[in-house]
DNA sequence: TTGGCAACCTGTAACGTTTCAGTATATTGA
DNA sequence: TCAATATACTGAAACGTTACAGGTTGCCAA
């Protein structure tokens, strides 16, 4: 066997390898303890080496190597985003992704995506996270308020943030919509229009932010003295068709509602087609309110209400609660509501 | 570091820790290295050792430890989506991480996603992925005829799959649309409607998908017999009010063109906007083809004729030839191209 | 002079895995 | 019978990192 270069013994300068501690050791003279510790800015080491072992690092472009601090400290310096692959309405998956990057851009975490199916139970893929420690932290959506991926980690005390609240008299981070505040300005927007037989089409239920939807509902409804449209064979989790056919049915009745507050901008295509199948006419016979996460809705109709979601803020809201927690803040400090923007009016 | 109870010597069965391949080891006499080598199904190793040896591992649920195998043999198990993080239009990103996830499901890989932003160098990622080593393949979408990145990794030999087709005389796995076909097909559509007096809104210049569309578009125009009528200003990753204000300038002249080609659904929205803005009616002054990705277009205006381009196929496809060139299949074999579907009406 | 004490640095072990170079036992061939 | 060989297993080393438990200096007080 002819060994190409030298045994990669004590002597490695030789250039095309990666460096690693033993590299900057035998540049700098020192010994691989002393490196080490220099680079993390340890105490004990004199000012000058520290600068020293520092130039060279940064000259010699020394990274450390993940897989050696990993198993050594078990930091893996990464963070997973737990996703359900079955959102099948429009996707604001890429604008939270977009969003944690962000903000771990300049830190050393990676971002892995932890995906998961609707016939799966929600919990496998975080107790895999846990049990085999592939994470540094975790961030989950489609939150619900008796959690059992929160409580588990909690338990386990691993790191995470929670898109969307809980409701169990646990304390963890969280970044949320004020869906709350979006119902309720919703309907406020209507009932100046003069609209007053509302109906909501609710997020899914069994999610947090269906509670908050419907409270901020109901509660702006008896504030305005308009008065309800059930319309609970629909929420946005539902097919298109599905949505549409619903609506159209719910328009055709005499009781039918003058307006909608809508929860997605998907389901609004839906509604408004629904609408439109029934021979009515936005803007005239009825009026939509609807969360967007991208500016389209008013190219599709100028009539629509909107209120905007920034569904990227949220990933960076989301990533920042949980470097925060595992760079040892207090959870509680690390929740964050995010506050609806006004109703607003097409503008040319 | 302060750990456990015990040393963690030779006697480990205390339950609570993740198994090793020293906990296996202890547990059925043998060896750290014959259990190393039964779990792996080495000729050497006794039949029946082998099944005993798998049955424990089963049993306690051992998962082999990814920095132990990382840090040893330089496999990371990682897979990694290097995205640009600016796709301001609508976002079909998460239809390929989908996708890919699907593939690497029952695989021992995880998905990372490697952002880059529109002012740094594309290669920047793909350079800190190779030298860092952090993942066993990478996936790139915005495929350039002559892609450095792709070039960079062919002499690194490290495993990649593009997103669309280069043209450097180089062979490597890739997963295209084709744009030809779809331009052609929308061009022949128009034509059988017809429309006669063509504009093209093209993909982004200079990625490769903008040739392919282009020269589809071109040939089938004299195949027609149709004519372009040049919109050069404008393509899908502007904005959509640069879109809107371009269409409606060009609709307002004279010589305007009575069908339009867009190759984003995003871009079609500002477009029809722009139709209407400068007075006419979709379907009657003008037809629009549009590729999309998500049934949602119908819903806008039913007049459109729509292409689905299937970005969840693309990732797996993505991901399948990625895993096969770990693998070790002939890079040549791992490529494919996806038809378009026919060009489609609204149906009711 | 000496003992003590900072200040600064170092070698060794360990994390969990795979590879290398074996060893021990049984089996075969002549 | 004895050596050669196949079969089944094993310990040690190494990947790159950090924690632990020291080791040298040099300086100062007694």
């Amino acid at each position: 066997m002819d060994r190409r270069v030298t045994k990669k013994g004590d002597d490695d300068t030789s250039g095309k390898e990666r460096p690693t501690l033993k590299t900057l050791a035998f540049m700098t003279g020192l010994g691989v303890t002393t490196v080490s510790r220099a680079l993390k800015d340890a105490p004990e080491i004199g000012a000058e080496t520290r600068r020293r072992v520092q130039l060279v690092a940064k000259q010699i472009g020394y990274r450390p190597n993940r897989a050696g601090v990993r198993l050594r400290t078990g930091k893996t310096n990464v963070i997973s985003l737990v996703l359900n692959t079955e959102h099948e309405l429009m996707s604001f998956v890429s604008d939270i992704i977009y969003g944690v990057t962000e903000v771990i851009a300049d830190t050393p975490y990676h971002l892995i995506v932890t995906p998961y199916s609707r016939s799966q139970d929600p919990l496998d893929p975080v107790r895999y996270l846990v049990e085999t420690g592939s994470a540094d932290g975790v961030i989950i959506s489609r939150t619900q308020p008796n959690d059992p991926r929160a409580r588990y980690m909690l338990e386990r005390g691993i790191p995470f943030a929670t898109h969307g609240r809980t409701d169990m008299g646990l304390v963890h981070p969280y970044h949320d919509f004020d869906n709350y505040a979006f119902a309720g300005e919703a309907v406020r927007a209507l009932a100046a229009n003069g609209r007053n037989r509302l109906a909501l089409v609710t997020p899914p239920i069994g999610l947090t932010y269906y509670r908050y939807t419907v409270n901020g509902f109901a509660d702006a409804l008896s504030e305005v003295g308009a008065s309800e449209v059930p319309f609970n064979t629909v929420s946005i989790d539902q097919s298109i068709e599905q949505i549409r056919m619903r609506t159209a049915q719910l328009m055709r009745r005499k009781d039918r509602p003058d307006g909608f507050v809508s929860s997605a901008a998907a389901a609004t295509l839906a509604i408004v087609a629904g609408i439109e199948d029934a021979g009515l006419k936005l803007g005239r016979d009825v009026d939509v309110v609807s969360k967007q996460s991208s500016e389209l809705l008013h190219l599709f109709r100028r009539e629509l209400l909107v209120v905007n979601e920034n569904f990227r803020l949220a990933g960076s809201e989301l990533a920042k609660a949980v470097l925060g927690w595992i760079g040892g803040a207090d959870p509680g400090t690390l929740q964050s509501l995010s506050t609806p923007s006004e109703v607003l009016p097409y503008r040319g």
